[in-house]
RNA sequence: GGCGACAUAGCCAAGUGGUAAGGCGUGGGUCUGCAACACCCUGAUCACCAGUUCAAAUCUGGUUGUCGCCUCCA
């Protein structure tokens, strides 16, 4: 596996730290609201990359946190009047909620930062102690970047141009601190807001030491991977690489990984351009897993866009692939039991060739636009190659390989059995019956007012089949 | 100002040295009582200029354009 690798800016050979196993930790959404479709991407492609490694045989273990106490968490909980547990509870269930419609699996543990202030405490007294961290007069505590030598080696940047770049704001906020680029570990209390005992004061620990504490707790001091958006290369995960190897004194992550951003109508989505969706808003108009097939249809790495036009695309595009799969699905319930013949073994062949194919895609830095094409062409043959005659073993093998590697990106294309009113299926066949007797006054009838009830009914050729609206 | 990314058919998007995957849409066809659905077929020389090479979308330099980070942000 060839992955990216921020830190390095290469594509790596993936090596674990433990052979068979991946430790990963992805950054995870501050819960102040539902999440928007722009937190929906990292969790996609990671719990793809996720789902690839383990199809390849590895143990993974899976970390994301909910940064569960922030600025914005109390912001709302004030508007509301109501405790900022209330908010981070709800708004924690309901991003569980759209993770399960995108089909992202749970994590192995979803810590939160409220959970973990032990953690945090213990791990900026080990700064303090090792001269890597300050206590200023207010009971702030900052994190001495001037003591890391290697501040700056994952974003690439250069201290002294950052210091240069922030001449101009550097007058407001910043007593207290010793350097510009210091930033807090702890902070003190202001009135109304959550706040845990400490060595230093009544207060809250700052974003950056949440990932660095729970990282380490749930995974070890050095892990295999760790994920999230590009705009978190800095300062976020520079500064949990300054925090975590200066208390450890090794490695933080082998490899980096930063997905790219997703833009709305080729903007940047924000409340105030007006063009914000949350999951939410999308799964009231398309099926979520067209959304995650929307995602996968680009490389990671890649900008975004987002538009009406391209999800209609994705819909059809996912629609294309579901219905080979019940088309095989009805082929196979009426197939003989019979011998694969030659032509069919020639079939299976190639089939197996684009799954090594699909494979490869997936080896070179999580390439599922790619993947996503060898699915394409795996739904081409079996469009092609199979018909009533096939035989059982056949039409079941191309299935299931179109399942495993639409599995493999989490993608569902089974279609869900949902049992019909009775009164509807006896419309169904009333309708039926019409036709064989030529009655199609009364069977057009039929199918309008079936079409009211949001069912859209298909004659096939192997017989009549339904779907809602 | 500093750092970085990108520019491939109507749209989306792979490909990173040997003469352009795939999807959507369009058009044509098959099936069908009709319609819808489904399926099959159908398209580009890769922003521009110069260079390296037997050979470039793919490497180098330049031009133009779009975008991101540097501040909370996935």
């Amino acid at each position: 596996m060839k992955i990216f690798n921020t830190l390095t800016r290469r594509l790596d050979e993936f090596k674990p730290i433990e052979d068979g196993k991946v430790s990963m930790y992805v950054c995870g959404p501050t819960v102040y609201n539902l999440i928007h479709i722009g937190n929906a991407r990292p969790m996609i492609i990671f719990d793809t990359f996720r789902r690839y490694m383990t199809y390849k045989g590895f143990d993974v273990n899976y970390v994301s946190n909910f940064t569960d106490v922030d600025d914005k968490i109390i912001k709302a909980a004030n508007e509301e009047g109501v405790d900022s547990k209330e908010i981070s509870e709800r708004y924690i269930k309901e991003c569980k909620k759209d993770m399960e419609g995108l089909n992202v699996m749970p994590a192995t543990t979803h810590p939160k930062a409220t959970e973990e202030i032990d953690g945090m405490i213990e791990m900026i007294q080990t700064l303090i102690d090792k001269g890597h961290a300050y206590v200023a007069d207010d009971g702030t505590v900052y994190y001495r970047t001037t003591s890391f030598p290697e501040y700056g080696k994952l974003s690439h940047k250069n201290i002294e141009d950052l210091e240069g770049g922030h001449r101009d704001i550097k007058v407001t906020g910043s007593e207290g601190k010793e350097d510009m680029l210091d930033f807090v570990l702890w902070k003190p209390k202001k009135e109304g807001e959550p706040f845990w005992d400490s060595p230093w004061c009544e207060g809250r620990p700052g974003w950056h030491i949440e990932c660095s504490v729970m990282s380490k707790k749930y995974l070890g001091d050095t892990i295999d991977i760790h994920a999230g958006g590009e705009d978190l290369i800095f300062p976020h995960h520079e500064n949990e690489i300054a925090q975590s190897e200066a208390a450890n004194g090794v490695p933080f992550a082998h490899y980096w990984m930063h997905n790219a951003f997703l833009n709305i109508d080729n903007k940047k989505m924000s409340k105030s351009l007006g063009n914000f969706f949350t999951v939410r808003d999308i799964s009231e108009k398309y099926d979520l897993q067209v959304l995650r097939f929307f995602m996968l249809s680009a490389h990671y790495r890649s900008p975004l866009n987002f538009s009406g036009e391209l999800m209609e695309s994705a819909k059809a595009g996912l629609a294309r692939i579901r219905n080979c799969v019940s088309d095989l699905d009805f082929k196979v319930s009426n197939a003989g039991e019979g011998e694969l013949s030659g032509e069919e073994k020639e079939t299976l062949k190639k089939v197996s060739a684009l799954k090594s194919k699909f494979d490869d895609a997936m080896e070179d830095d999580l390439n599922t636009a790619d993947a996503i094409s060898v699915i394409f062409e795996i739904v081409k043959l079996a469009n092609t190659e199979t018909c009533a005659e096939s035989s059982k073993a056949f039409i079941t093998e191309i299935r299931e390989t179109v399942l495993e590697l639409a599995g493999v990106l989490g993608l569902t294309v089974t279609q869900e059995k949902e049992i019909l009113d009775s009164d509807i299926e006896a419309l169904i066949e009333e309708r039926q019956q019409a036709r064989k007797n030529k009655d199609f006054a009364r069977a057009d009838e039929i199918r309008d007012e079936l079409l009211k009830k949001g069912i859209v009914l298909k004659d096939t050729r192997e017989g009549v089949k339904w779907e809602r609206a």
